[in-house]
DNA sequence: TTGAGTTGTTTAAACGTTTAAACAATTAGA
DNA sequence: TCTAATTGTTTAAACGTTTAAACAACTCAA
């Protein structure tokens, strides 16, 4: 029941432990007999041999695992991206360790010093507000990194995103376009980048059209459940028909109130979403929203951290998916 | 920027390895002279040295990783559950390895040797349905691990679980003291034992109670798209005026028919669920559900895991906790 | 028949730690 | 004064791999 090691096989095939190495990595193939090379093979087989990935790793200063700060696990963003994220790293045999920064700046931090130490090869993060200076400095010491969802708009670093400006930008011409004319933008009050691009693609799309108005309502992101709610209120005294909720967190709480309140979706207001969440399933009417290639992102960021970490001098690359306009959850 | 070794530090403070090492683990502290210590305090402090987890584990023959096997990430209660459990063994300096089975027994046997492979610390299962086998196995290799939601009634080995049985009977019993006739029984047809315990539960208190009848549908997991409307269809025949999910995805299939046929919830049929998702907060009527104490089965499993990984020879402890029946997901 | 090349295999160092054991210098006990 | 104990530190082996380099035994051309 002990575990066997490359000694114990060398010893049963009568070889040194070199041979058995070689043999098991495809090593020195043209050299080595071939007899010998299938006596090895048998007792790898026949003990059971599992090389101890610890000493690999130790040896090759590779472990063979990612490391994913996700933005806050619990949402369901983040965790079908961590799913994601998960078996595609697997299908390459890398293991993935996750984390979630619940968006705090310290715990990313310590996450970030926690998977280093534990020598993940390379880094997929959803960076929080204000991390731009310790990216940076990842950077420099030549870690593989790839943001995902987040990123910086002056850091030279890899990152898939989507086109978060036109999608929000597009979504508002198309609400116009079926009648709306007062608009509420409803997002958080934060330095993220990918948020206020939101926002501003929302208002610029606004404007452009001529053809509505919006008022703007930042919300403080620990308020959320104090804060939606008032902004809905206000807005609906000045007459907004619809609402632009910039991330599914607003949206779950809005939504939740206009229940509460009794205010038919979307027939006396119309309401869009950023992200679909799964609790609009037992929502009765369509709820329109911009839908993100959640396979896509995860399966490029591991493309992209493989390929930070394959070529020493890889230049930072950044891709931008598109997103598509749901018009209902219900038929999809 | 090149990494910094023991080698450093030692070279820096003009002592060998061994007394770093011996400091940073805070051992033969009587013997050693109280400068040299400090020296080496600060040398460490100016360096920023990071022990390499790798040699240390393989060394120390101890990973400070644990394996959590969910049984299907993308459902809430796996993904809380694994939140939840990282977040405790993060607390004990563990790092978590996540993977999930998706409810597949050769996966799940893959995913097992995989992280047996990467030598985790421990493991925290929920195994699927014809794994009894491999976990006996596991035992008898003297594995530590932990069961959590599952478990084998016979096999006698460590785990944190609710009380199935007793939760369904006494939620049934509520249910007909409301007046309920006929309640309809939607369980998976599987070898699941905790599942099997929530219909056993469910029929006998009913059965106890002789004021009420039962009808039980066996879904397959495979086609509950298309068996659990059927089956509520054929239920609604039958004059069944409540339904019993003993599952949350049995649930959100079955509130999505409910809905789209427009039946209204609880008015002509009341519903009950095991476990709460917050796909309710959707829905504008109360919805009674059984809650499982997650954090305190995620604490439990991790705690009985270091249980097992500390004391060699530890017994089995099983460990069985109380729901709570919820009457409504408005008011919580 | 000698030296060079080829084939097949082993030796040994290295990865970065931990820790038992050895060692040296000082102090104490008789 | 000599031995024993104490204090402070170093040496070296070990954890389980990978792999460059060395080695041994042939083959072959000149």
């Amino acid at each position: 029941m002990k575990k066997v090691l490359l000694r114990d096989v060398a010893e049963k095939a009568g070889v040194s432990i070199a041979m058995v190495s070689y043999v098991l990595n495809g090593q020195k193939t043209d050299r080595i007999n071939k007899d010998t090379a299938q006596r090895i093979r048998d007792a790898v087989e026949e003990l059971n041999y599992r090389p101890n990935f610890l000493a690999q790793s130790l040896k090759l200063k590779k472990t063979f695992s990612l490391g994913f700060i996700a933005a806050d696990i619990a949402n369901t963003f983040s965790s079908q991206l961590a799913r994601i994220i998960s078996d595609e790293a697997d299908r390459a045999g890398y293991a993935l360790i996750i984390g979630s920064s619940d968006e705090s700046k310290p715990r990313f931090e310590r996450l970030i010093d926690q998977l280093l130490n534990r020598q993940v090869d390379g880094l997929i993060l959803a960076a929080p507000d204000g991390s731009e200076e310790l990216i940076k400095a990842l950077q420099t010491r030549k870690i593989p990194l790839v943001l995902i969802d987040r990123y910086f708009p002056e850091l030279p670093v890899s990152s898939v995103r989507v086109n978060n400006y036109q999608a929000s930008f597009d979504a508002m011409t198309h609400f116009i376009s079926e009648g709306r004319k007062k608009i509420g933008i409803l997002v958080f009050d934060t330095g993220l980048h990918h948020l206020n691009e939101r926002m501003r693609g929302a208002q610029d799309g606004i404007t452009q059209s001529k053809a509505a108005a919006y008022i703007t309502h930042l919300i403080n992101e620990n308020q959320i459940e104090q804060e939606v709610p008032a902004a809905i209120q206000s807005m609906l005294k000045q007459d907004v028909d619809a609402l632009y909720f910039t991330s599914n967190k607003l949206g779950i709480v809005g939504m939740r109130y206009l229940m509460n309140q009794q205010i038919p979706v979307p027939v006396k207001m119309s309401a869009l979403f950023f992200d679909e969440t799964e609790v609009f399933d037992f929502y009765p009417n369509p709820l329109p929203f911009i839908r993100q290639p959640l396979k896509e992102m995860g399966k490029k960021a591991v493309e992209l951290v493989f390929q930070q970490m394959n070529e020493a001098a890889s230049a930072a690359e950044s891709v931008v998916l598109e997103t598509t306009l749901v018009q209902s959850h219900i038929d999809q």
